[in-house]
DNA sequence: CTGAAAGCGCTTACAG
DNA sequence: CTGAAAGCGCTTACAG
């Protein structure tokens, strides 16, 4: 490793000189800056931001916390986050938790003890101690997705997507509106998502069976049987079916197709995420973008905010989404 | 910021007796040992991973440079690699180059000065100067995707793969095969895969048309416009069609379903990649499974074997794919 | 079993 | 315009 030590010696200076043409600043003779520049140029010398952030106490790194890596979400969200950082010369640490929730408490450390400059958390399910850890990281932080009290966070507006979805099938006719949901510990995909639909019902005053309410979990599978349950348990068939993801929704689709149905014409279908899937699907499926490269663009931004010490009151960002109306329904 | 010194003079200790219990090496009585535990306890002390770096000239983290960062292929990537160096205490630092080639030598240097322990090169196409760069560079180094001499490399074995999709559809009974490829200065995708095409016909002493064998970009628009070259300027119409990728595949599906022709009984239809789509497209897409995660555990093992300073003769890793048969052919 | 001191590669007052 | 020196937060011979 060439340091910064070499190049002073090669160049005949200090290295408070390199340093000061290193970084532009301060006061350094054409002369001198030349005959410094020619050495790190001949030497490819890099200088180690290790080193550096040691004293700046910058490291110019963000670190990022991420449920799942290999999801459509995760990485739309990490090109959104990408593309601002990456402009400001900021650099991406991953950190991983499958979902378990531990390791949420474990990578915050982690990324406190390597000094990164903020946080970006997109979390799923929130408690106590993650959040008692968060506050007292004292550090830059964003979370997104889900609200985390009095800190920075971008939402997706779940309960109004979902409301609006049941709103468009009831004005197309719908009236048997069944809905096939996740765990409500979840509280964007799974309670607010749910509230939404149940408040469409009954606003409208639509007749709702307790079998047409299914719980299931983040795959195509269930939904497949989620449907089969509603469709073997109800006494009045449901004409409309509304999943809160589009996995679950294209599986819904596989068993009424099985079952010999129609779509959208014996049963409509919604999904929500706007995944490539739901565009080359057939019926095409309708649905909501939540438009999560926004929401990573949106996250980075304020996280960039606290960074620089500005405006950090701003605690909650909703980012619009998209309904997507296509053939399902 | 709470520092080693501080540890040290409120357990009445040395900072290297910090530093001991901190690593739990040397000798250290229980008893000191117990107070500079509660000490750190209580004052929730998180070494600095910067200051330890800089010592001991290893990061653990692991930098991984990606040529786009939303896609399938890059995040099952980045899974497989995750799962090995999360095991492993390592991090990863990602960077995206947005298929701009200038970056990649921009990131590399970016990544040495971080003084990542590897590095992860996920190439689209190499240059001299790349090859020049990346043997400068004097680190752990593993590409995957793409061979790359003197380097250790994960490769898939695209030109195999590729022939067995056409021997398959000959086996099938079909005689006029059509192809979809893309920019043959991308050895793999490009180059590799044509030839295995090229190849089989070939050797099956199958005829071809110059028309036939359409290059695309890597979207489903492009696949659909290659199609409808195919249709529209062969004498003999094809009655198969291999494309290099499953949104490649799939476009030409939209021409040939649009065109009122049925899939695969007037033309077969396979793609590459194993991509989710291909699951839920109708007929459903006959394809490649490069099995990527194992292509990144693969890559992963490599570098931890080059870190770890054994092994490191082994220059080329081929994995297996898996060839999925579903209904479009 | 424990500690004083040097050193990792930088930056930054301070002095000239 | 330039440099000597201190310091960032750790670890690691070395000595006792």
């Amino acid at each position: 490793m060439i340091t910064i030590k070499e190049i002073a010696e090669r160049a005949s200076v200090s290295r408070t000189t390199v340093s000061r043409v290193l970084n532009n600043n301060g006061y350094v003779s054409d002369d001198v800056k030349k005959r410094v520049l020619k050495v790190i140029e001949e030497t490819g010398y890099i200088p180690s931001e290790n080193a550096k952030s040691l004293r700046t106490k910058k490291t110019k790194v963000i670190g990022v916390i991420l449920p799942k890596i290999s999801t459509e979400t995760s990485s739309r969200l990490v090109k959104g986050l990408d593309e601002v950082f990456a402009k400001k010369g900021y650099q991406i640490l991953l950190t991983n938790t499958n979902l378990v929730p531990e390791k949420e408490i474990e990578y915050l450390r982690l990324l406190k003890s390597r000094h990164v400059d903020g946080i970006i958390l997109s979390a799923t399910i929130i408690n106590q101690a993650l959040i008692e850890e968060i506050n007292g990281l004292k550090s830059p932080f964003v979370t997104v997705g889900q609200q985390v009290s009095e800190i920075s966070n971008v939402l997706f507006d779940d309960y109004q997507a979902s409301k609006d979805l049941v709103n468009l099938m009831i004005k197309k006719g719908y009236k048997h509106i069944a809905f096939i949901g996740v765990d409500e510990e979840d509280r964007s995909v799974g309670y607010l998502r749910k509230a939404g639909y149940l408040d469409a019902i009954k606003e409208n005053n639509l007749p709702i069976e307790d079998c047409w309410v299914q719980k299931g979990i983040f795959d195509v599978d269930s939904g497949y049987y989620s449907m089969s349950e509603i469709m073997k348990n109800s006494k009045q068939k449901p004409d409309a079916v509304l999943a809160v993801t589009d996995r679950l929704a294209i599986g819904a689709m596989q068993y009424i197709k099985e079952a010999g149905l129609s779509i959208p014409d014996d049963i409509a279908v919604a999904g929500m995420g706007a995944s490539e899937l739901s565009r080359f699907v057939s019926p095409s499926l309708t649905t909501i973008d939540f438009s999560i490269e926004e929401v990573g663009r949106e996250a980075a931004d304020l996280l960039l905010e606290q960074i620089n010490g500005r405006n950090s009151y701003e605690k909650n960002r909703k980012v619009k989404y998209r309904l997507i109306e296509r053939s399902s329904i």
